[in-house]
DNA sequence: ATCTGGCATTTTGCATACCATATACCGACT
DNA sequence: AGTCGGTATATGGTATGCAAAATGCCAGAT
């Protein structure tokens, strides 16, 4: 007799109700659009564990967890608010962005494969230089968030995407509101073009620097340009 | 009558029970010796709340932040042990880390001061390039982290420091037993001087790079002669 | 009429009690 | 002797209870 060699992978992910709560609290806090009205959003937490159908103690670490990545904002003994950020804040959360997105580029250039880089190309394979396609901003603006991923999903550093995965959230109401405008729509397409063909040609500076380049312009844009923001 | 204008600094740090909690652990976990020994350390919430004196849920609330930032890996219906990082994890940081801290350098050639660039000078007066004082390894060390520190401080972004600071106490242990080596030690005066010619000059790029080296370098290090990581 | 002081309400922070599950031990069976 | 199965125990996950603190309201005084 032999022991059947199957091929199991290991399921230690018993998802228990504080991640599940977590989830559902960030997806809702992610999708909602926090600087829509002035008024703070407050997030009682009775009304949540009501709502949720259990107790307050998983939704306090819930809470815990979502205010340490600063998507919520608690005050002691006045209660959980939905964390807005600042102008700063949102300028240095791009400073960062342009940092890690920089480091992503580089990274490409050393180890990805040619394939790999092929496929950023195909996301805008329907987004001519012709700019045909520029009028559908919605679809594009989907095609820019998978551009941005797909770039730190090929750095292979998951550390990476990790850090950068609550940018990307946290950015997504600010990128929605500056990317639809059409000009910036297509500078963005251009940027993104010379971006993969310097990473295709393996010229690690330029590829940093592009990317580098887009993201602080970004910045700058909104530097300017937004004034919605404290 | 007039208001009396006193300058009071506004009192909003009513440090409560689980922030207190969250610093102890956190303090106890970053000075203890991680990787020394294989067995794991465990952290039982009911043996923790006796020893602090207080109930599990402030202890629990202190854990989940700490898993939060990767100091602690709870394992559902099992406990919560002190995280051990894998030579990838450490790799992948001292990566985001270079990213960073070259960023940080760019960020210092267009606004700092020069007063502020040369307090990083200062902190190297007494270890010439004669090589007098690198016997004195451990004190190096500490001019070391504070010369990192430094850049973060001087390149005026908040948040920069801020997603440095864990990774400077994830490092902390790696960083004292992989500078512990003369040479490697002597290396880094070089490379530090290096770094703040740079940044004296304003060259930006030049900065960036060097920094950015400087890091990389340590991660082949890393790479090459660790094996004490999994 | 406005300001101040106290009371009531609301809500968090902490403590405790309960429940589900994973591990460990032990006895029985092959 | 080794292995399997059952039970006990320990430990984390969840629920609830209690108290401190902050806000808002109202009454009374100036």
């Amino acid at each position: 007799m032999v022991v059947a060699n199957l091929s199991l992978k290991a399921i230690d992910s018993p998802v228990v109700l504080k991640d599940r709560i977590y989830n559902e609290l960030k997806s809702a806090i992610t999708s909602m659009n926090v600087y829509a009205d002035d008024d703070e959003h407050r997030l009682d937490e009775r009304q949540l564990s009501l709502e949720l159908g259990v107790s307050r103690t998983p939704v306090r670490e819930a809470l815990c967890r979502l205010e340490n990545e600063g998507f919520v904002h608690t005050i002691p003994r006045r209660g959980a608010f939905v964390a807005r950020k600042t102008k700063k804040e949102v300028l240095e959360m791009i400073t960062v962005w342009a940092a890690l997105e920089s480091m992503a580029a580089r990274l490409i250039t050393e180890n990805a494969t040619g394939e790999e880089i092929a496929t950023l190309r195909e996301m805008f394979s329907s987004y001519g230089e012709d700019g045909a396609a520029r009028a559908r901003i919605d679809e594009y603006s989907e095609a820019n968030v998978s551009f941005h991923q797909a770039l730190f999903r090929l750095s292979r550093c998951d550390l990476l995407s990790k850090t950068t995965e609550n940018l990307f959230l946290h950015m997504r109401s600010i990128r929605m509101r500056t990317i639809a405008e059409k000009d910036r729509a297509s500078r963005s397409i251009i940027d993104h073009m010379d971006i993969i063909e310097a990473l295709e040609a393996r010229d690690t500076e330029l590829a940093e620097r592009l990317v580098r380049q887009h993201s602080l312009d970004l910045g700058r844009h909104v530097e300017e340009c937004v004034d919605w923001l404290p």
